[in-house]
DNA sequence: AGCACGCCGACT
DNA sequence: GTCGGCGTGCTC
């Protein structure tokens, strides 16, 4: 007698991925007997812990459960038809939640728009535009009593307008809806040929070359990676291989590192392609969203552009991705849920069986090490067009020196001459671990944070003290805490005191500070870049802010305040970084006709880094350091991972991390560091500690972390301290 | 994460 | 006497 099959018992299931932190999916019985079976990737309405939520249905199959646990009924199938995840992204995602140890709910709702995610439907384009349907003439028709309809009609004209701008101009929404009933006005969707295309920029031979090679390679997976000094046009570069896609009627997406460049971006990459390139980053409401994954998913949008989250977005036929400034800390892992939005736009490429192409004048040491290991193509634009030059670095030793907030008189007086020939000089100062603080001249006492270890940094204007970690502030102490005495400084760089001394060196010349403290939003930064481009002489000074991708024809002066914070880091990526802020921070002299120079304050000239960076390119300099990981068996030539917790009560970070460690298995291969307080253990009363995990491979870091959150998720102070794994972690501090 | 259940303190 | 604090456990 055949015995009945095993799988025939159980009952037949839907498997679901449901957004939680935990690490597993979930089974429910099927809607009804009569449904067809979902496909994957469709939204479905579920029972969960007590309330309904959004998943992802995934499969159907017979149960695997052993227990006799109660199956709940799925309650609604929102994606009838078509799913929302396509299959591209569907994969994509359960790849990034294998490799990044996120959990597949989690992981599965980064491929829907938030609106998406919370069971609404689908978007779908409302007219939002308003014409005139027979012209200006009907204006006649319009009653002279109504006046403002008359005015409206008058202000729309022979265009197709947004509504919006209508209501910006002050007509209200009952003058609208009038010219729209009385038959005056239509609403229509915007006009999709708003944009005329401009004629083609001329090519540099070499950028040319480069197109025409990268052209060659438009279908099927191949990376690319364009190393192209800074100001070399490797924008022109992106836009020839978009529109060879776009030809194709295939999209393309481009990813950008921050959410300040956008605006221009935009607008140059529509002028080039005359088309709408909608955005997506974290700075759009709800609605501006859901429109752009819409136009995304449906192919309307041709090419997207975003920041990091963009690379989860739906396409309906992906032909392209660039990646510019690849080697941006930014697209590494940040907040929770933690990925290099770089590495993951490789993989969507891989996936989608398309080209990417990676650009940047400072490329990571790991796309550099693809490219020696010939899995990724190499390409080079060494010039900038036009002949511009690439400006002279020289180093100014500033021990010994007596500064004026900051600077030496040397940079002072090369400020001088910039400024008197109409041109501009940016100063350049490292944000990190050189916050202005205040200090006692008498015992040495400095102001520290009372949630954290670090001091506080002064602000002028109003004047008090503030933390960077906790943003806690108080007002400014007249005297010392610890000795009482009344010889309080202020110590430090900060560009608030830098400004007020660039005023009063060059009154006439405007001033003009970048950082986060003067630009809270892209309006206030893109204002300010329109300033300092309508401005003859100015000095600009800012953080990190100022080194990215920005244009600034008139610069032909950098002063890099102080070079020396990253220099003593622990952090082994710290080099790297340092060279690439700096050469980057330096791309942005001279880039037009002026030629430029850039001037490095260094209390460590004779460092061979520092030493180099006059001497040699960007590319010998990466290749050095490479050489140095490679000895030392770190990333990108080994691999190192990550164990973190943080909490109130500092002998819970440190317990939970002691239990982790002590249940994970014995590996020959592996190396465990820690636990270990981190560089700055208390930042807003919270105490961070962690535990590196360091092999040869990735491989072998993964599978530990892979036992080290399952023992984790067990752990009962697990609950009480906020925990987590990380593989290819940013920073190890 | 979010929600239920459950066992102790200060309120109508 | 209850309302609600948050510790503990569970989610198909």
């Amino acid at each position: 007698m055949i015995p009945e099959p095993k799988a025939n018992s159980s009952p037949l299931i839907w498997v679901i991925a449901v957004p939680s932190p935990l690490h597993q999916v979930f089974e429910y019985l099927p809607l009804s007997a009569t449904q067809v079976t979902p496909q994957p990737g469709a939204r479905v309405k579920v029972p969960f812990a007590g309330r309904d939520v959004i998943g992802i249905f995934l499969e159907e199959r017979r149960s695997e459960l052993t227990t006799t646990t109660a199956l709940k009924r799925v309650e609604t199938l929102l994606d009838k038809e078509v799913p929302l995840l396509g299959l591209d992204q569907l994969q994509l995602l359960q790849w990034l939640s294998n490799y990044y140890l996120i959990p597949q709910g989690e992981a599965l709702q980064l491929g829907l728009a938030t609106a998406e995610r919370k069971g609404r439907p689908t978007w779908t384009a409302e007219p939002d535009h308003i014409a005139l349907k027979s012209g200006t003439e009907t204006i006649d028709r319009i009653p002279t009593r109504a006046s403002k309809q008359r005015a409206a009609a008058q202000f729309i004209g022979e265009q197709t307008v947004p509504i919006a701008s209508l209501t910006k101009a002050g007509f209200s929404a009952s003058v609208i809806s009038a010219l729209v009933k009385s038959g005056v006005a239509e609403k229509k969707l915007a006009n999709q040929h708003a944009y005329p295309p401009q004629s083609t920029v001329t090519l540099t031979e070499v950028q040319h070359q480069i197109c025409a090679t990268l052209k060659a390679k438009m279908t099927g997976f191949t990376p690319h990676l364009l190393e192209g000094v800074t100001g070399s046009g490797k924008t022109e570069v992106y836009i020839e291989c978009i529109k060879e896609v776009v030809a194709k009627s295939r999209q393309a997406l481009v990813i950008i590192p921050e959410i300040g460049l956008t605006p221009q971006t935009k607008r140059r990459f529509e002028a080039a392609l005359g088309c709408e390139v909608p955005l997506i980053h974290s700075g759009l409401t709800e609605a501006e969203r859901a429109r752009t994954w819409a136009m995304a998913r449906s192919g309307a949008a041709q090419v997207v552009l975003g920041t990091r989250s963009s690379v989860f977005c739906s396409f309906r036929a992906l032909g392209l991705v660039v990646v510019d400034e690849e080697h941006d800390p930014s697209f590494r892992q940040q907040d929770h849920p933690r990925y290099s939005a770089r590495d993951v736009a490789v993989k969507r490429a891989q996936i989608c069986n398309c080209p990417i192409i990676l650009g940047s004048a400072t490329p990571s040491l790991e796309s550099i090490a693809n490219c020696d290991r010939g899995r990724y193509q190499h390409h080079a634009l060494t010039q900038r067009p036009h002949g511009s030059k690439l400006p002279d670095i020289s180093l100014i030793d500033t021990r010994g020196l007596a500064l004026r907030s900051g600077l030496s008189e040397e940079a002072i007086d090369q400020i001088r001459c910039t400024v008197e020939k109409d041109e501009q000089a940016l100063l350049f100062i490292n944000r990190r671990g050189f916050a202005h603080s205040l200090q006692c001249e008498d015992c040495g006492w400095v102001a520290d944070c009372q949630n954290c270890d670090s001091s506080m940094a002064v602000h002028h204007s109003p004047p008090h003290l503030s933390c960077h970690y906790c943003n806690t502030k108080i007002s400014a102490p007249t005297y010392c805490q610890q000795c009482n005495s009344n010889r309080l400084t202020s110590r430090g760089i900060g560009t608030e005191q830098l400004e007020i001394l660039m005023n009063r060196h060059f009154s006439k010349t405007p001033v003009f500070r970048i950082d986060s403290d003067n630009i809270k939003n892209i309006e206030t930064l893109s204002q300010a870049l329109q300033a300092i481009a309508r401005a003859e002489s100015a000095i600009l000074l800012g953080t990190q802010m100022l080194s990215k991708g920005h244009d600034f024809p008139r610069v032909t002066c950098v002063v890099v305040v102080d070079a020396d914070s990253l220099l003593h880091s622990p952090d082994f990526r710290a080099e790297e970084r340092l060279l690439q802020l700096l050469v980057q921070v330096s791309g942005r002299a001279g880039r037009a006709f002026l030629p430029g120079k850039v001037l490095i304050q260094t209390r460590s000239p004779d460092h061979p880094m520092m030493q180099q960076l006059v001497q040699r390119s960007y590319s010998d300099q990466a290749r050095a350091l490479l050489v140095r990981r490679g000895v030392l068996r770190l990333p990108p030539k080994g691999a190192i991972g990550l164990i973190r917790s943080d909490s109130k009560q500092e002998r819970d970070a440190i317990n939970f991390l002691d239990a982790v460690r002590e249940q994970l298995p014995i590996h020959d291969e592996v190396r465990l560091i820690g636990p270990m307080p981190t560089l700055m253990t208390r930042r807003a009363n919270m105490y961070r500690y962690q535990i590196v995990v360091h092999a040869q491979t990735r491989k072998a870091v993964h599978s530990l972390l892979e036992a080290a959150r399952d023992i984790g998720s067990q752990q009962k102070l697990g609950r009480k301290v906020s925990w987590f794994v990380e593989i290819d972690p940013t920073e190890t501090l």
